[in-house]
DNA sequence: AGTGAAATGAATCTGTA
DNA sequence: TACAGATTCATTTCACT
C-alpha cells in the first residue's frame, strides 16, 4: 500500500465505475499498471465489492430505520442467521452497550417496518430509531494520499 | 421502472463494475438497450453513485462506532456543514428519539475517536456505541424482479 | 514493478424497424 | 423502445526494461 495504491482507492470510492485510463491519467501510471494494482488490492480483500447506491425513497423504500435490539449472547447465532436473510437489512452490527445490535434496515410503509420489530421481540427487547433525514449519505473515507 | 430496470438495479448492486455484455445477456436485451436504461436511471436519480467498498480494517482503520448526538434545531445547519466535512463520517443521520444525530465513523485508534467526540461536545450531549463485528456488511436491497 | 504496442473485448453511434 | 452492424474506445496480454 503506497500512496499509488491510496490514490486509487480514494477514486474508486467516489466512482467504482471509473475507467482505467482515467486513473492511468491522474497517477501517471500507465493503465496495465493500474489493473495490476488494482488486482492486487482485491486480492489482498482491501477492495471488498463494488457496490451501487440508490435512492431507495425513489425505489419506493420510504422508511429508513436503525433498530437496536437486546440479544441474548446464547442467541446470537441465531439472530445473525435470521437478519442475514432479511433483504431488508441494509447493515448489521454488533456494538458495546445497553443494546448489542444496530440494524439498519428500509421498508416500504411503517406498518412493514412494525412487522419486522414485531418478530424481532423473539430475540429481545428492541429500541426503534426512525430517519428523518441523510444530512451525509453513505460514502468512503478518503486515505491520506501523502507518502507516510 | 419495469422489471428489467429492477434486475439491473440488483446486479448493478451486487457488483457496480459488470459490464453491460454481461447484464445483456441476464436481461435478454442488447447492450445499447442496457446503456440506455442505466443512464435513464441515473438521470432519473434512482442509481445515485457507484461506490466501492473497502476493508477498512486493512486500510489502518481499526474502530467503527456509531456516536449520538442531541443537536439542538437551531444549531442544526452548523452541524450539518462541519459533520459533512469530516472524512471520518461516513454517514449520518437525522433521527426520532432522545439524540437526534447518528453518525458512523470510523478511525484510526480511539484515542482518535475520543477527540472527535470532545469536538462533537460543542453541540451536545453525545453517547457512542463501539462496533465490535460487523455481522451484515454494508449491502443493497433486492428489489423484486416479478412484474408487479 | 513498470512500460509500449498489439490483440482482444466492450461501449457507443448510426441506421432502421 | 428496441435492435444489428460499424466504429470508437478501453482493457488485457505480451515481450521487454
Amino acid at each position: 500500500m503506497d500512496s499509488i495504491d491510496r490514490k486509487i482507492i480514494n477514486r474508486l470510492q467516489q466512482n467504482a465505475r471509473v475507467s482505467l485510463k482515467a486513473l492511468a491519467k491522474e497517477c501517471y501510471i500507465s493503465p496495465p499498471t493500474i489493473s495490476a494494482r488494482i488486482h492486487h488490492l482485491e486480492q489482498l480483500g482491501i477492495i471488498k465489492n463494488y457496490y451501487t447506491l440508490i435512492d431507495y425513497k425513489k425505489a419506493g423504500y420510504h422508511i429508513k430505520a436503525f433498530v437496536h435490539v437486546k440479544v441474548d449472547p446464547k442467541d446470537k447465532s441465531n439472530f445473525y442467521k435470521y437478519i442475514e436473510s432479511i433483504p431488508n437489512v441494509l447493515e448489521c452490527d454488533c456494538v458495546s452497550g445497553e443494546f448489542s445490535m444496530v440494524i439498519k434496515v428500509i421498508f416500504e410503509s411503517t406498518e412493514l417496518l412494525d412487522s419486522f420489530i414485531n418478530l424481532l421481540q423473539r430475540f429481545g427487547k428492541t429500541n426503534t430509531q426512525i430517519v428523518f433525514s441523510t444530512p451525509v449519505d453513505v460514502r468512503g473515507v478518503s486515505l491520506s494520499e501523502e507518502k507516510a
